[in-house]
DNA sequence: TCTTTAAATGTTATGTTGTAACAACAATGA
DNA sequence: TCATTGTTGTTACAACATAACATTTAAAGA
């Protein structure tokens, strides 16, 4: 599938999504998450709102990307990367898999991100790791700092 | 012991493995040390300047608090948190642990941080997942967002 | 000791990220 | 139509971080 298409997809997708939630996705909001799909890496939002004016001609000032990035992270549609303070759409919202804990491979080079799932092993045995000093966890998604293949170690 | 005199016996030993490595620490790399070393929490570079400032009588500007940090960072004496853009002293300057794979317990609310050490097993295991989509990690270092035991859930 | 050099810190300015507060506008239902 | 609520626009500002250059301090060699 192209990126396009796969890009569409998505936004029918999201858009379903939304009304059986009871919200909209409104035109920005589309054009926001129709941003990040489009983008090959994670951005922020000043990138975000600077990618959608000049790669797609919708002019949608920072504060309003903050907002609807908020709106759409509410809706499990957008993540935010606390580690990059970037946001990537969601890898999931085109296809059927249910969405397990993400894990979020962050290149810290190029800022392209692989979002994969976690062993429920692994979170288990960190969460326990953490109960023993009296701490829980209070997201259960890991981001780590990452050199993809394409960048030079 | 005394939180007084862990701070003294940390003094101690990171001067000493600044000689060793060749570097210095000087009074206001000693005083920055200090105010994190007493500070109960993770803290910023411009709250570690007010801390400085207003309850150990030294003055120390932000841009420099920022310079210093990198130093204590590169020598091992201090972490920097990515997931809260804080920084935090190494847990273990004053104990005579071998310094294994960190993992930092980062309480949301109140920003105090556990610093444990992660089981290898945990993090070949995540270590084998990036691999499997062409990523290799840049850090040893797991950041965790979590809530406290004095925290309210 | 004097001079040269390098390292550390001071100073100012500016860039980047994120939020607060309120105004304007749009959609919806009574 | 009017009132209500949700969305977006606008302005201002707070917090975080770095760039560039000046000044001071420390170290090393002549």
């Amino acid at each position: 599938m192209t990126r396009e298409s796969l890009t569409s997809t998505a936004l029918e997708r999201a858009e379903k999504h939304c009304k059986e939630q009871g919200s909209k996705l409104t035109d920005k909001r589309r054009q926001v998450l129709s941003g990040l799909l489009a983008s090959e890496k994670a951005l922020s939002a000043y990138e975000l709102s600077d990618f959608c004016r000049t790669e797609l001609g919708h002019n949608i000032l920072p504060m309003s990307v903050y907002r609807i990035l908020e709106f759409l992270e509410e809706q499990n549609l957008v993540h935010r990367l606390n580690l990059a303070n970037k946001y990537v759409a969601c890898s999931h919202i085109a296809c059927e898999h249910e969405h397990r804990l993400p894990q979020f491979l962050i290149c810290t080079s190029c800022h392209r991100v692989e979002e994969v799932s976690l062993p429920s092993s692994v979170m288990s045995s960190i969460e326990g790791g953490a109960k023993n000093v009296g701490y829980h966890l209070a997201r259960n998604q890991l981001e780590l700092e990452c050199i993809c293949s394409d960048c030079p170690a």
